[in-house]
Order: structure tokens, then sequence, then C-alpha cells
DNA sequence: TCAAGATGATCAG
DNA sequence: TGATCCTCTTGAT
């Protein structure tokens, strides 16, 4: 389930129950056997998001570089280690809790040079300060690709994922066909802002609304509905139901290989 | 029991 | 653009 407020969690979580601590790190499946070893029993001094990248580092200055994928999962449990149940690639465990991560599509050991390097290929992320906005709409402003598919661009913006794309577009109005050059700046900066406090909204509850009260009361109640990835959206996943707001039917299509959804009604081209 | 699909990204052609 | 990788859950048979 991981777009960015997930892996910032995951990044605090992980901060939170190990920083400081000498942790035994291994790899029960046996893929990364001899990167854990080299940190196993080593401090480890925090961990950081970044966009969809989780980077663990140690006091011996390795640093274990984590991407989930589309279906990789990363699990903190308190007390002692349980018997690793299905694929665990990588196991932490320190004083009073454990983390296992499943189905990761990247574990890898780095150094800081090629943090750096991955920094520095991505765009702009929303849950960090130093994300700058106006980077973003540089590449955005002279593109011809959809907007739709700019969104989900890791170089353009860091972090948003196929939820964040689906329903920042709608409560922008905005058609994800729209190519990037017709988006104007105000229009970009409202729905930068929009996306800092979905996604911060996220962090905090550890799922994805984005139909909230305080943003549109009527819509609450209505027909809201909760997905199955535990939170409650306008357009994600509802193809063919009514849209909560004009009661058009929900569209979808394929956009840079994922489903795209839309309310053609509200989302109206223009 | 098996296949399909899922909040992602990369690489070859 | 399509194939591929990674794991788990859900729904069809």
């Amino acid at each position: 389930m991981p777009e960015g407020h997930t892996l910032y969690r995951l990044a605090a979580d992980l901060s939170a129950a190990f920083t400081g601590q000498r942790v035994e790190v291994c790899s029960p499946q046996g893929r990364f056997v001899d990167g854990a070893a080299a940190v196993d029993g080593h401090t480890l001094d925090g961990a950081e998001s970044a966009g969809k990248h989780l980077f663990i580092s140690f006091d011996n200055d390795w640093i274990i570089h984590v991407h989930l994928g589309l279906i990789g999962g990363l699990r903190i449990e308190e007390g002692r280690p349980a018997e690793p149940l299905g694929a665990v690639r990588l196991r932490l465990v320190g004083r009073s809790a454990y983390a296992d991560l499943r189905g990761a599509i990247t574990c890898e050991l780095i150094d800081a040079g090629a943090r750096a390097t991955i920094l520095a290929r991505l765009g702009p992320d929303p849950l960090r300060e130093d994300g700058e906005p106006g980077k973003a709409f540089d590449r955005i402003a002279k593109s011809r690709k959809p907007i739709g598919a700019l969104l989900m661009d890791q170089s353009v913006l860091a972090g948003v994922g196929n939820v964040y794309r689906a329903e920042s577009l709608f409560r922008a109005r905005l058609n994800p066909m729209t190519p990037g050059g017709k988006v104007s700046r105000r229009r970009w900066d409202a729905l930068w802002a929009d996306l800092v406090d979905l996604m911060d909204h996220g962090v905090q509850t550890g799922r994805i609304d984005t139909v909230r009260p305080e943003h549109d009361p009527e819509a609450m109640g209505r027909d809201a509905r909760v997905d199955d990835h535990g939170g409650e959206v306008y357009v994600y996943r509802r193809t063919g139901q009514a849209c909560h707001v004009c009661g058009s039917r929900v569209k979808t299509a394929v956009l840079e290989g994922r489903n795209l959804f839309w309310c053609p009604a509200c989302q109206r081209r223009r």
C-alpha cells in the first residue's frame, strides 16, 4: 500500500523504534544476506523517506535503501521476534521491537553517494519541507504529456501514486488528460497545496481520505465509500458508480500503465 | 486450487 | 509499449 505518506510514516516509526540501538539485521529469505551482514550488530542512526524511497542509516556509514514497489510491505511489531512468516527479505531486531520487510522491489546496501544520486533523480516531495513546487511546475509547463501522467512521474513529483493522482485531480476538477503545458501556475499551486494537505493527513491517519467533512460536508454520508485501501475517496476504484458530487458515472482508463479514474462531468476537459 | 490484480518502477525493443 | 519482477489476497472454478 505504498504511496509517499506510507514511507514517511514508516521512516518515523522505524526511527522511533530503533534509533540509537544496536540492531540485529538478517535476511530470513536469503536474498539480502550480504547486505544484512554488513550492518548486523551496528547502531541504527535513523531512517528517512524521500518520495517512495526509504533510507535506513547505520553508524558504519552504510545505508539500507528500500523501495516497496507495488506490493512490498514493512511491518514493525512490539516484543521479541516471532518465527518469520513468508518471504521476509530483511529483519531488524531491536531491544523491544522488530521489523519485517517483504515483497520490496528494492532492498540494497548503498553509501552516501548513491543516496545522493537517488535523491537527485526525484522531483519535489509534498511531504518534505524542502519540497519546491516551482521545480515540478517547470517540468509540467514544458510538457505536452497529460497531467495525469506527469503526476505519476517521480522525477517530476515524488511520492504521489495512483490514489493521490486520481483524487487530487478530482478535487482540482482537472481533467487527467489535460496537457501539462495547459495547466496554469495558479492551478498547479492549488493542486500542490492540496497534495501537501492530503498527504499530511495520510501521514497522521495512515489512510487516504480525500472526502473530508471540512472540505466537502455535503459529500460526506451521501454515498461515501470506504475503499479497500482503507480511506474515503471520490473516484478511485469507483468505476461505473455515481460521482459523489454530480451523480455522473465515474470512468476509468489506463494511463501510464495504471488504472486512472475520473468523473467526466466534474472534470470536463476545457 | 488456480489465476488475476494490486497504492511501482525498470528495461529492451 | 510490453514484459518482467516482487508477495499476498480475493474471487472464480
